[in-house]
DNA sequence: ACTTTATGTAAACTATATATTACATTTTCA
DNA sequence: TGAAAATGTAATATATAGTTTACATAAAGT
């Protein structure tokens, strides 16, 4: 499944590099992120989440039955 | 302003060695998060929001106006 | 008071997130 | 179809999350 994190990037019309320097990152960072190659730490997550206009639960939790 | 963790934890009634233990990782880690002197991954994120039966966005989402 | 149990804290260590640089591949579009 | 832009990926370096061990203090119960 794609991640979510690459949809609401494309969804805002940004390129890695785009989305990377807005938060402070490399666009190596986000790359590996939304390849699910990454343990990200919860501020980056919550940069990303804000960045991209999303909270937490909408980019990065998965509902457990 | 009290940390939303520890809030949960202690609703959930557990010490912060219990959570530790249910989750794999150190006292000192959990008690480093309540402090908000940590910046944690998101999978120890997801697994103290899982433990404590809360979400992401409960524990670690500050709402933006 | 005394003993447990829970929490704070600190130093040294290890694992890993993230940066940097660089190059390859894929996509897009004139 | 060819150049530019976007993305994949890999090696090395650095910062910091998380561990381990240890001790001190605080709460709580007897």
């Amino acid at each position: 499944m794609v991640n979510k994190v690459k949809i609401a990037r494309i969804e805002k019309d940004l390129t890695q590099a785009q989305l990377a320097q807005k938060i402070g990152v490399t666009r190596q960072t986000i790359g590996l992120i939304e390849k699910n190659e990454y343990n990200p730490s919860l501020q980056l997550c919550v940069a990303i989440a804000e960045t991209l206009d999303k909270t937490l639960n909408d980019l990065f939790w998965e509902d457990k039955k």
